[in-house]
DNA sequence: CTCGTGTTGAGAATGGTTATCATTAGCGTG
DNA sequence: CACGCTAATGATAACCATTCTCAACACGAG
């Protein structure tokens, strides 16, 4: 038996769930103790670790340093689109950049070769906050 | 005067020069001490960020966490093909991979749009010691 | 040479992540 | 249903990279 079944972990899949976008391990703890859970910090890490590690999600480490963790419905590999305002995230499809990717690897005698493809920019709606708060800065 | 020249400084530069590829800040400084130099990690530190922000130096997160700096020969904006075991990096260009991100994100309302685009692989030589080793695991 | 101030460096402080370990609780079994 | 094995939990300590603090120092102008 290698896996068991506990409420801590169906809750921290659906908390990841919950957010709309990528949510550092700390926030998610916070988020979950708000809810009343006495839940550990160390559970929602290995919880986390588990869910990147079976595809359930995704990981990406922010420019502070800390890990991001987003739910994906996508099974296979694929990218994402981030708006650096809110945090919403889009998966993408990119297949031209997989291909592209391996090509160029193998033209510099690399395999194995993974990679990380992320936009970064500013959703529709922050856009447009943005540019109506322009004066307040 | 903003600025000193400090051979502190000077010796970061060229230890990152030195480097064929990305180094984290801990690295760099236990390079720095073998060298007999009496250099302090926040200084190494300092003038990595310093670097950084003047664009001499190109800085991205390890999976682990860790900052990794590399100097940066090219000005513009590149990607980086990167070996996962030795760290030897290739700078390389990708037009197309420029334009399809804009595309993408042009498609889905995002603008601003910046993209982080990396490759990761075993280059040639660490191919092959890999396949050598495997009867060690 | 002398002074002012940017810089240095050792160590403390910070903050995220992982390990430790006694206790708890799934879950298959009898 | 009760039992027991063992994975999972959670409080806390340990870790590690990075940043901060601050007194001593050295660059460089006058």
């Amino acid at each position: 038996m290698a896996q068991r079944n506990t409420w801590q972990r169906e809750r921290v899949r659906e908390a990841l769930s919950d957010a709309r976008g990528f949510v550092s391990a700390q926030t998610l703890h916070a988020t979950l103790r708000d809810e009343n859970t006495g839940i550990g910090l160390a559970t929602v890490y290995r919880a986390l670790s588990g869910l990147a590690a079976s595809g359930d999600a995704d990981s990406l480490q922010s420019p502070e340093g800390e890990a991001l963790y987003r739910a994906c419905s996508t099974e296979g590999h694929h990218h994402h689109l981030i708006c650096r305002s809110c945090g919403l995230t889009v998966e993408i499809e990119a297949k031209d950049v997989e291909a592209w990717a391996q090509r160029t690897a193998a033209l510099h005698g690399f395999s194995e070769a993974e990679h990380v493809v992320d936009i970064f920019g500013l959703c529709t709606p922050c856009a447009k906050k943005r540019a109506g708060a322009e004066g307040a800065a």
